[in-house]
DNA sequence: GCCGAACCGTACCGTACAGTACGGCAATGC
DNA sequence: GCATTGCCGTACTGTACGGTACGGTTCGGC
């Protein structure tokens, strides 16, 4: 097992150092926008060959997939106690949800990722998409959930279904910010109007599920 | 003045009825969804030149332009009573909005054609996301706010900010459907399932700004 | 010092597709 | 009858880009 890279054909290994570095000028790419992310792109930026890139990555898609994989990997935040929750926790805890989710979706690799895998999903031919959403919407469900139920344990919160009550959550959260930006909107979004924005969903929230 | 088709460069004026028939080709094969869309194709399937093509709609841009047009002159559904509104009237103007708004996104058409707009956004050349976003977006809320305000009027309804209550009822209604759709789930979203979806919706709502 | 592996840089190939040119045909005007 | 016009169909051009090939360089192992 030599130290450097070895190709991640099924890419459930992490990336190797230098092809961390890879995925970053991937990613600073897409974050500047310019250039339509062509392979040559790549290589220049990465300082690497296209060979490597084909042999690290397989081809154009996998490259991609890589690339969503290792900024994922970045985003995931904090666990959550869900122990002896009371209220003020519970609101605690969807406040940094709901700010942290809003921060990830308005930021300008979320939305050039997403573009992507937007247009992947239309010419359906790999899972780009499936990835994405896998790493945003259900991995942020699954980290909410518990919570929520938490908070129905500690009678805080009502309700019957979890997964309606996240989606609702989710609903109040990013309401028409996401599809704006994906459709170019240009919204201004400062870490202040972020908060208030998650405040405000919070309280819609607990006014909608909470219990007394 | 020929009875023919004049170029629609400046394309404000109406498609005449061959043009409507291209651009009816150029939606089918987007919701068909399986070529990827090029002029070859389009010509093919409206039986007509590529010279044509581009002598009506000067380049892919402007066809594509043209047809986001087309389709939303298409979708815009009747008006609504504001005047002597009552809560049962007000509920169900919101239950009808909320309906044709889920059945319009979840629509094939309209997930193709936000997909070829997200995509276009990214490199950055033209304006299809906006008119996407003015037609889809923009054009419910300029819609619904009046009933919300008609609402306030009645005293059914309290809210400060009329904007700020329509986004709260987008994010209601819309939820992750959306992004999940665009990004190539495959939700099932049947005629009843929109309908206790949207009734959903307006119950949350209503707890939200309902007044008394 | 020598070998081989990994890799960089660059040149190259093939294809898909936007956009153009042109011949032919049908309809209209005279 | 003949010219003009608008359009169809097809062939063509140019280019961007995904993917491949290869010579040159560095580096670790022996």
């Amino acid at each position: 097992m030599p130290l450097t890279a070895e190709p991640l054909d099924i890419c459930d290994e992490a990336p190797s150092p230098r092809q961390q570095a890879v995925l970053d000028a991937v990613l600073s790419l897409i974050v500047e926008g310019d250039d339509p992310l062509t392979m040559d792109a790549v290589a220049r930026r990465a300082s690497c060959s296209k060979e490597t890139l084909y042999k690290w990555f397989g081809d154009r898609d996998g490259l991609l997939t890589a690339t969503v994989r290792w900024q994922a990997s970045r985003v995931h935040a904090g666990r959550y106690e869900v122990h002896g929750l009371d209220a003020a926790t519970l609101r605690d805890n969807l406040q940094d949800f709901a700010e942290s989710w809003l921060a990830v979706i308005a930021s300008r690799s979320s939305v050039a990722l997403n573009r992507i895998a937007v247009a992947h999903a239309g010419s359906h031919k790999s899972n780009l998409g499936a990835i994405v959403l896998a790493n945003g919407r259900f991995a942020i469900g699954e980290r909410v959930k518990p919570v929520l139920e938490a908070g129905r344990a500690a009678g805080l919160l009502a309700f019957e279904d979890g997964e309606a009550a996240f989606r609702t959550f989710f609903g109040l959260v990013g309401r028409d910010i996401q599809i704006r930006l994906l459709l170019g909107d240009a919204i201004p979004l400062d870490v202040a109007e972020i908060r208030s924005d998650a405040a405000r969903a919070v309280e819609q929230f607990l006014t909608l599920y909470g219990q007394a």
